[in-house]
This record gives structure tokens, sequence and C-alpha cells, in this order.
DNA sequence: AGTCTAATAGCGGTT
DNA sequence: CTATTAGACT
């Protein structure tokens, strides 16, 4: 094992392989090398890949960190290693050994946020909550207290302590209910895909020992972000020795809001005796005035390890803090900046990236990109999987290839409408019982239903022959894309998202969303075919609930190169750009309002150390030069209002920053003169991709 | 049952 | 301004 790229802690954090070990990684001190060589090195040590376990924070760090290993150790050993998050690990598991976590079969489908809220409504409604129905009342509150609840595995009974306000009494009241319906469906949620692996294995003794003796070798990064529940799973999977390594760094907690505990690395040693602790505190990323603001900002914190990154890149440019008029300002100056940096210095596009606390701030610049004819990617925000057109097609395939999933079914029943509406569904549902059928079993036998109108006994009829032809026609061809394809074109998809949505051109975009869809299907099943398989359909739709990760239409395809990235801060977290701009640094955006004010429906109240802490991972993302962007006004809700500069500003070291006011005179003649760039460029050359917007505009 | 219109309340982050 | 939804209408 080569170690001479590595500084003595780093060393020490690689070659530390028995027993607890927790790695504090400073943002930009060389963390991910860490990983990748320690994982090398065990192998080297005649370690079995497949015995060590490595969980990420996301699947696509997975993909990358396994990208990066068979660069390293080859394809086949990288190939071996269970690499993954707690949700994909737990996943795997459990299609691996169903009966040990209390289900039927491997084929069990993964809820995702939006099927669970539908479903949550639904049961709010059967136990007469009509309250839900009211317009402010905010369903997802009680969905997050009921992931809370079972993240820290309350029986119902506990919830009693648990109860403050109205949202919990409405969640208590259906927690029960809401879970014996995700196993009545055959279905399992997020959480889940956690707390029954850990539970079971607390529970059952020959589970435990069966799984512990699969195992060796633990690591785990991003561990401040991990809550009670990933706690309590890996708790129970390492067993004695404890060849656990996690990795992590107390001030990049950024997850609170969704039941992660910072406790769990701030008391790892408490809570694994005779842990050995690796501090990396050399920052090999950012120039030193970044770091400069990055260490006096997060240094307000109280909850925390004490820490400072040490520079090893002087020199550089003061951090500049501008302020604009408004937002549309900022945008545009922003916009101007990155063509300036991308076209004038021709800097690669790749290595400038736009940051911001909500996604719905992302808008404004790529309305900018846009106009400079600058290409970008979006992270963060809603999945592809979630969008409403995408989640349609998806019922009709799961319909064609695992009838059994009762809520693509019904999904499908009722989109487009045509007939079939909640009556008539909930009159097969009960036939289904009385006669032990599955929906779909009802579905094709609607002509003994009794109770149907007419109109509902046809729509049926029709769509049951739909269903088995394609179903039909699947098998012959071997290809389900095909006939999900046909059944889409039969029921005259194209027109109903046009009904949806009203414009034609936004239908164009969501089509060629679910045309993507249809091709990622496709790929996989002739990868399967190809390798001599049959599909595993269970398993590829569990797959695509877990991978919030595309969020566009080229997720797919091969990186383009020059690309400037959008992101929120939280999407953010592990990447890094030589030029990053920090946009609406202001009170009420970053720290957000909620921190202040908070809801009755959140279930945890915001916290300004966690804001505080956004700010830093945000800081803590350039390597040359860092722009902090607020503007003095902003529109909200079709009013412009004032907005005070954050007070995190007030936090950063006069020393290593630049003020810097954008004049209104400037705003107007330049952006005047990209404007005509633009336009020149758009009509110069319509057919370059070079030129033409990356991404359609709605509308 | 499904469609249209009007009103209204909302603008955190994600596996 | 926008997405969402209640309620009237076909």
């Amino acid at each position: 094992m080569d170690l001479s790229g590595l500084n003595p802690s780093q060393r020490d954090a690689v070659t530390t392989i028995e027993g607890p070990l927790v790695v504090l990684a400073g943002a930009g001190s060389g963390k991910t090398r860490v990983i990748t060589h320690r994982i090398t090195h065990l192998l080297e040590l005649g370690i079995p890949p497949e015995r060590i376990v490595a969980v990420t924070f996301t699947n696509k760090a997975a993909g990358e960190m396994r990208e990066r290993l068979s660069a390293m150790v080859g394809r086949r050993t990288a190939g071996a290693l269970v690499l993954g998050t707690f949700h994909s690990i737990g996943a795997a598991m459990m299609r691996t050994d169903p009966e040990a976590f209390g289900l039927d079969g491997s084929t069990f489908s993964i809820l995702d946020q939006g099927d669970v809220i539908g479903l949550v409504r639904g049961l709010l409604r059967e136990h007469g909550h009509h309250g839900a129905d009211d317009r402010r009342f905010d369903v997802a509150g009680v969905t997050q207290r009921l992931g809370l609840w079972k993240n820290a595995f309350f029986t119902a009974a506990d919830l009693e302590r648990e109860i403050v306000d109205e949202y919990d009494v409405v969640a208590a009241s259906i927690y029960d209910a809401y879970e014996d319906r995700l196993r009545s469906l055959g279905a399992v949620d997020f959480d889940d895909l956690v707390c029954l692996v850990a539970s079971s294995l607390r529970r059952d003794d020959a589970a435990r020992e069966r799984w512990r003796a699969r195992f060796d070798y633990f690591l785990v990064d991003e561990y401040q972000d991990t809550n009670t529940a990933q706690f309590e799973m890996l708790w129970q999977l390492c067993g004695p020795p404890h060849n656990l390594c996690v990795v992590g760094d107390d001030d990049q907690a950024i997850y609170g809001w969704r039941g992660a505990k910072i406790e769990n690395i701030l008391q790892f040693a408490r809570r694994f005796p005779g842990a050995a602790t690796v501090k990396l505190e050399q920052n090999y990323r950012s120039r030193a005035p970044i770091l400069e603001c990055a260490n006096a900002v997060v240094r307000n914190n109280v909850q925390r390890n004490d820490k400072q990154l040490l520079p090893t890149r002087m020199g550089g440019e003061p951090v500049d803090v501008v302020v604009a008029g408004d937002s549309v300002q900022e945008a545009q100056w922003v916009g101007r900046q990155i063509r300036k940096l991308v076209v004038e210095d021709r800097c690669s596009a790749d290595e400038v990236a736009v940051l911001y606390r909500s996604a719905a701030q992302g808008k404004a610049i790529e309305e900018q990109l846009q106009l400079h004819g600058i290409k970008y990617r979006v992270l963060g925000g809603q999945s592809v999987y979630d969008k409403k057109e995408i989640k349609d097609a998806l019922a009709y395939l799961k319909t064609i290839v695992t009838p059994r999933d009762e809520l693509a079914l019904r999904r499908a029943l009722e989109t487009p409408p045509r007939g079939i509406g909640r009556q008539s569904i909930e009159l097969l549902k009960r036939h289904a019982a009385a006669h032990r059928l599955t929906l779909s079993e009802a579905v094709h036998r609607s002509a003994e239903v009794t109770g149907l109108p007419n109109r509902a006994q046809t729509a049926l009829a029709q769509f049951s022959a739909m269903i088995r032809r394609a179903q039909g026609r699947a098998r012959a061809e071997g290809s389900a894309a095909a006939a999900l394809k046909g059944v889409l074109e039969e029921i005259g998809f194209r027109d109903h998202v046009r009904r949806e949505i009203g414009s034609d051109g936004a239908t164009d975009a969501r089509m060629s969303g679910v045309e993507w869809l249809m091709g990622a299907v496709d790929r996989y099943e002739q990868r399967q075919r190809q390798g001599g398989k049959n599909p595993q359909w269970a398993s590829y739709f569990g797959t695509v609930a877990l991978d919030g990760s595309s969020t566009d239409n080229t997720a797919e395809q091969p990186a383009a190169q020059g690309e400037v990235t959008l992101s929120t801060l939280h999407s953010a977290k592990g990447l890094e750009w030589d030029f990053v701009f920090l946009v609406g640094i202001e009170e009420g955006t970053m720290p957000h309002r909620r921190v202040a004010a908070p809801r009755i429906s959140d279930a945890i109240a915001g916290d300004l150390e966690e804001e505080r802490r956004l700010f830093y991972v945000g800081i803590t993302r350039a390597r040359e030069r860092l722009w902090l962007t607020r503007g003095a006004a902003r529109l909200d809700r079709g009013r412009e209002l004032p907005r005070a500069p954050s007070r995190f500003l007030d936090e950063l070291p006069a020393s290593a920053i630049r003020p810097y006011e954008i004049a209104k005179q400037e705003e107007l003649s330049s952006d005047a003169i990209g404007e005509m760039a633009a336009a020149f460029l758009a009509m110069a050359k319509p057919a370059e991709p070079e030129s033409a917007p990356p991404r359609r505009r709605e509308g």
C-alpha cells in the first residue's frame, strides 16, 4: 500500500483497522482519499470484498466511490463490496432474507414520500379526520411525525409522552393503522428499510448471528447525519470487536430536521469505549481567506468539537460580499459574472457552482444562464421519479409486470379518468377481500362485481383486456418497455398530459421525461436479458424509488462537459468547485425564516446552529473564489419586500472579505449587452448545442 | 364520474 | 406569483 501521498493523520485513519475508530474530517481534508485508501488497504490485507460494508450518504456517492475503487482494485473486486446507503443496503438485506425482517417475500414495494402522503391522506379520511381535508392541514406534518417515531422505535403506547400538539394527536391516532396498511399492501416505506432491519436483528438472535457472520469491517461516511435507527442497524450488524470506522464532521451536520442525531458523532467514543479518534484538520481545498471565513462563522456554534481548518493553499482573493438592489438584479449579476468566467476568462463551466438555501431559488439563476447560453445542471429539488407524469407512466409499467402492486394499479385505473372512480375501486376492493383475490384479479373479473355503474363496467373490461394484451406482448417480445409504450399510446397518454398542464411546450418537456423513463427501463431490461437473467422488477422499482439523485433527463447519459452546477446547499455537501456563488444570504432565507417562526406542523423545530452549519458547508465548497450575494429586496407573493442581510454576514472577519455594491447603472447597461449577445448567438448558430438552451423552460 | 372555475394559502432541506 | 383544491356544473 502506497501511503506516501497521505499526511500522518490520514495514514492513521487508513491503517487503524481493528476496533472502533472515528475520523473527524474537516471540510476539504482529503476524506475521500482516506476512505478509498482504507478500503484498498483492507483488501490488500486479504479481507474478501463481500465482507466489507461501506455506507455512503447517497446512492450517487456510492456509485462514485465504486468507480474510484474500480480504478484502484479492479472492477470485479470493487463490484463485490457491500457499498450503498443505509437504505439501499437494508433493501438488499430484506430481499435476500425477507422472512427475517417480517416480510412475506422479496417482492415488496418501496413507497416514496408522495406515496406515503397519499396513503396517510386516505387513512385520515377513513379515521374521520375531516380536518385533513382542510387545506391548511399539512399531511406532511403527520407523515414526518410517523417517520420520526418509527425511527425512534416507539410503540403506540410510548406515544402518550410525545403528544404535545394537535398534529401529534392526529399522527398518534393512525400510528398502528399506518403500519398495518403498509404490511397489507406488501409495502415498506423508506424508514422501514432501516428500522425493520434494526428491530428484527435486535429481536431475533438467529437472524442477528446469521447476518453478523457475513460481514467483518464497516465504514460509514457522513456519520454526523445518521439517526437513531441507522445507529441501531449498525450496532446490531457489527458486533464485537466493533470493527467500525465512522467518518464525518459535526460542523457539517445538516439533516437534524429529518431526525439525524449529531450526538452520534459527538459521543461516538462513549458508545464505543476504547474508540480511537483521528482528526483531519489540514485543508487542501480552499484558499486562506475562504477558510478564515469558514472558521470564523462556525466558531459561533456551541454544539461542536473544537477544531480549525488549517489552510495549505495560501494567498487568493478575499471573499466578495455583494449586495444587489433586488433578487432579479442579484441573479442578473451572478449570470454576468459566470459569463465573464466561462466565456471571457475561458474557465471551465464545470468549475462553477451557484448554491442556495432552497430549491426554488435556482429558477432565477436558470433563466439568466439560459439568456447567456450557458449550460448547466441542477442538483437537489424534486426528483424525476416524483413528477406526476413519470409516476403515472411507472404505474402502468408496474401494472403490467408486477400486477400485485395495488397502489400502482389504483393509480393506473384512475389515470387518465375513464369512469372508474374512488367508489368503483372501493367496490372492487371489497369484492377482492370477500373472495380472497388480489385487486388485480378483481379487475380482470370485474363482470362478477355487483353494483358497478355501467360506465365503470365497460371501462374495466377494456382496461383488463388492454393490460392482458400488454402482458402477453411483454412476454412474447421480451420487452416490457415496448408493451408500456403501446399502452401509453392506446390510452392517449400524451393528450392526458396536455390536458393536465395546458401548454404544448410544457407537454413536450414532460413527454421527453416519459420517453427517458422508457429508455431507462428498456436499457435495464436488455442488460438483464443479455446476462441471461430475467428482469427483477421489484428490485428495479426499489432502486428507482431510492434513486433521488436523478433530477433531470440526462442523468443516465455520460456527463456532458462544461456545465455550471446549480444546487441546494444540502445537495452540495461533499462537492467542490473553483468558483462558488452563494446567493440569497439574507435573513429569512439563510437562516431560513422557519427557524425564527416555526409552524405547529413542524415535527422538529428549525435550529439556528444547523443553519449556520449549512452556511459553513456552502463556504467550504469553494477552492479559489467565493461570492456571497444578497438582494436588498426580494419578490414575496408578488410583492417586493425589503430584506435584511443575514446575521451570518456579521460573523465574517473584515480582513478576509471585500464588500461590493452593484450599481443600478451597471446592471442596466451590462444586462442589455448580455441580452444582445445571447440573442446574437442564438441567431448565428441555432443548431449548435453550445448556444442552445440546455433545458427547455416550461410555458 | 369527471371537468371546469374560482379562491386561497403557500413559498426548507432528502434517503 | 404559483400550485393546490373546494365546489359548482355537465
